[in-house]
Order: structure tokens, then sequence, then C-alpha cells
DNA sequence: TGTTAAATTAAACAAACGTTTAATTTAAAC
DNA sequence: GTTTAAATTAAACGTTTGTTTAATTTAACA
């Protein structure tokens, strides 16, 4: 699906009002308003406001599993590759957290179960390559067996979010100020957490 | 405030679909169907949809405080009483997890700032229960120093929910039924996993 | 410059929204 | 049994919702 400038505008609104209000709290003219069109562009361009959700997601969700894939090819140790996978799965997540944001809104929706088949694929993917370069380091006698390999990824995308959701409440924590620059505590701090935190889990005894 | 069984009737039926479909997808009909009453009710119960979200919460949230404390204060090794708050922890937001998800939901939308007061304030002293424990532990010698003490119940929390909201795609990963026990494997899956996660996290060198 | 298709608009649509009203039923108190 | 307040109802309120219509403007091409 070719999209031209206008659609792409009214995307990045769309995805900006959606990931702040929800799905149903942002209604078709509070995007046409923000994005400076006029409503009946929305139905024109995309049909109605699900497939805009729709095109939304097609357009963000890309491939992270090539990027993946070429990190844990390198040539290092099981431990710095392991390293250099939350950073990478933590700066995917931190750039499009407004997506992910949405997705888990609206990903358990009963009445929104449609448009989710190539997330859940690419999910499922991104699990095997996790699952395997796991085991090959159990194998390599670095990570240690009782892993629940399948709570890797949800340690990392939920301690992100949870952090994400909560974070005028951790800002008050750390005495930050309430325009605190998340980029610099992201960086910092949550990312060197979950390095650690996967790492230690990985090689923990009993 | 005191609640008539008619109420707390009323709340249970928000609950559900709040959790299930959001705030803003939930209207106050959906409601008043579904807990067989008439719509007008609501109002002459709650006053407005917003104060029966305002008084869901209050109604939900008791204190987890006391439990901890309780916990924390036991007689037992660091680990040990560290393997007990992490299984209280859960147990609490998934006997809660409804509310939790609303929380998680509303929380960060701008247009629902209020009511949430009495939620920070408690996430507050819930806080300083787990750095003061974790603190005494560093000075025994079993917790190592340098731990993100503030993104330890986000890593509880996070987790779990990410599990929680992907549920149908980690079941599918397990082999599991659609219809597989959620409450097994919060207990005999999760909740060991965590435990180990913290652990070997407050415990991991360097 | 005239033709044609795409882009854009204001207006209208029916349906659903949260809330209020005013009338009626229920149930407790005297 | 009468009185009184609470509970419950159907109907209506004015908005807002997503979407469609039909008319107009824009822009590209011959």
């Amino acid at each position: 699906m070719k999209l031209n400038d206008k659609q792409i505008q009214i995307l990045k609104v769309a995805e900006k009002l959606f990931s702040e209000n929800g799905f149903d709290g942002t209604s078709v003219r509070n995007i046409a308003k923000a994005a400076d069109i006029n409503v009946a562009m929305i139905s024109y361009y995309f049909g109605s406001k699900e497939k805009l959700l729709g095109a939304l997601l097609l357009h963000r969700t890309s491939d992270f599993r090539l990027l993946a894939e070429s990190v844990l090819a390198k040539n290092t140790s099981h431990l710095d590759r392991l390293d250099a996978l939350v950073i990478l799965v933590i700066k995917r997540i931190h750039s499009n957290r407004r997506i992910y944001k949405i997705i888990y809104s609206e990903f358990s929706n009963p009445s929104r179960n449609s448009d989710f088949e190539n997330y859940k694929k690419q999910k499922l993917k991104n699990y095997k390559i996790i699952e395997d370069f796991v085991r090959s380091g159990q194998e390599a006698g670095v990570f240690t067996k009782n892993v629940e390999i399948s709570l890797i990824y949800p340690t990392i995308f939920g301690t992100y979010f949870h952090f994400y959701y909560n974070k005028p409440f951790y800002a008050a924590i750390h005495n930050l100020s309430e325009d605190f620059s998340l980029d610099e505590f992201v960086h910092k701090v949550l990312t060197p957490h979950l390095q650690k935190t996967i790492k230690a889990l990985l090689t923990y005894e009993i």
C-alpha cells in the first residue's frame, strides 16, 4: 500500500492521539483537527477509523527480526551478544513506544481481534530467535538450564512499559523534574538495569 | 462511603467491562444491560460515569502495605523474605488484575488525571517498604549494592502484565489450549521465573 | 485552454453517547 | 391503612460519534 504525504501526516497525528487517549478516546474529528484536514479525508483515504488503525500498524511494524539476527550472528561472547540484544530490544520498544502502547491497549480488546495477525506472526518469529540463542548459550555452558525462555521478552517489554506508564511516579522517586529526559533515563538507568537483570537470570545457579 | 448490594453489583459489572473494553469503550448502557438495571441507576447511585470509576478504584484499592510489612517482618533470611514478597506481590496483582488493567489504561490518560491521588500515595508507600528491605539486605551483605531499586516493582508488575496482555500468544508458545488455567500458569511458571529473576538481580556480582 | 480526475469542503446522516426529567412502583415507618 | 422517602422506570435531552453525500476547488495533462 503506497501512502502519500498527506496520509502519512494523518497517521502520524493518529499515532500520537491514539497513544495518548486510546482508540475509543480519540474521535476522527480530533484527528482531523490536529492534522488540519477535513474529517471526510479520513474516510476518503482509509475507508474507516478501524482501517486507519490497521494502516498505522502496518506502516510501523517493520522487521525487527533482521536486526536481531545480525546482532546475534556476531562473533562475540554470549554475554556480550545478550547485552547487545537487550540494547536493541529496548531501543526498538522505546522508538516505537506509541505504537506498542496502542497495541497493548487494543490487542486484548475482543472487539478488535482483526488487524493483529501480522503482529502475532512477527512476535512468534522473534521468540524463536531468542529461544535459539539461549539454547546455544546453554549448550556452550554459559547460560544455566532452568530458565523460562518465554518470559524473557515479557520481562524486558513489561519493565519498560510499567515504567513508561507510570513515568510521573518514577520521576518523583528519582527527584526528577516533570519534563526530565526520558531518553536519558531509558539509556542510563533502565537499559543497564535490564541488561543486568537478564544476564543475572541466565547465569544464576539454582 | 457505604455501598449497598446493588451498587456493588454495578461496580462488579463495570470492572469487568472496563477491563475488557476500556473506559471509553464501555458505555453506561453496556453496564446497565449487563447488570440488568436501568441506565438511570448509574447516575442515581454514582452521579456520573467518571465518579463510578472513582468509586470502583476506591472500593478495590485496599491496603497492600500491611500485608507486605508483615511478610518482611518475619524472622527468616533475606532471600526467603524476598521470595515471600514476590509471591505476595504477584498474588496481589493477579487477584486485582482487572483493576490494575484499568489503572494502567487510564492513569496515563491526561483527561483522567484526578481520582488517582490515592493510588499514587499508596504506590509511594509501597516503594519505601521494598527500598528499606533491600537496603537492610545490602547492609547485611546478602544483596549486592549496584541495584536500581526503583525498577524492581516495574520488573514484577511489567512482566506479569506483558504476559497477561499477550496471554493468547504465550498460550500458543507453550502449546496450551485457549482456555488453559491462568491461575496455574501464574503460580507454576510466572512466579518461579520472577522469584528467580529478582533474586538473581539482587545477588549478581557486577 | 478545455477536459478530467483527484482532492477538498461544508453539510447532513443516523446512531450512540452521558445525563436528566418526571412519573411510577416499592417498601419501610408510623 | 396512610404517609413518606427511596428505588426504579421509560422517555427525552442535547452532544458527539463515524460516515456519507453532493458540490466545489485544485491540479495535471492534452
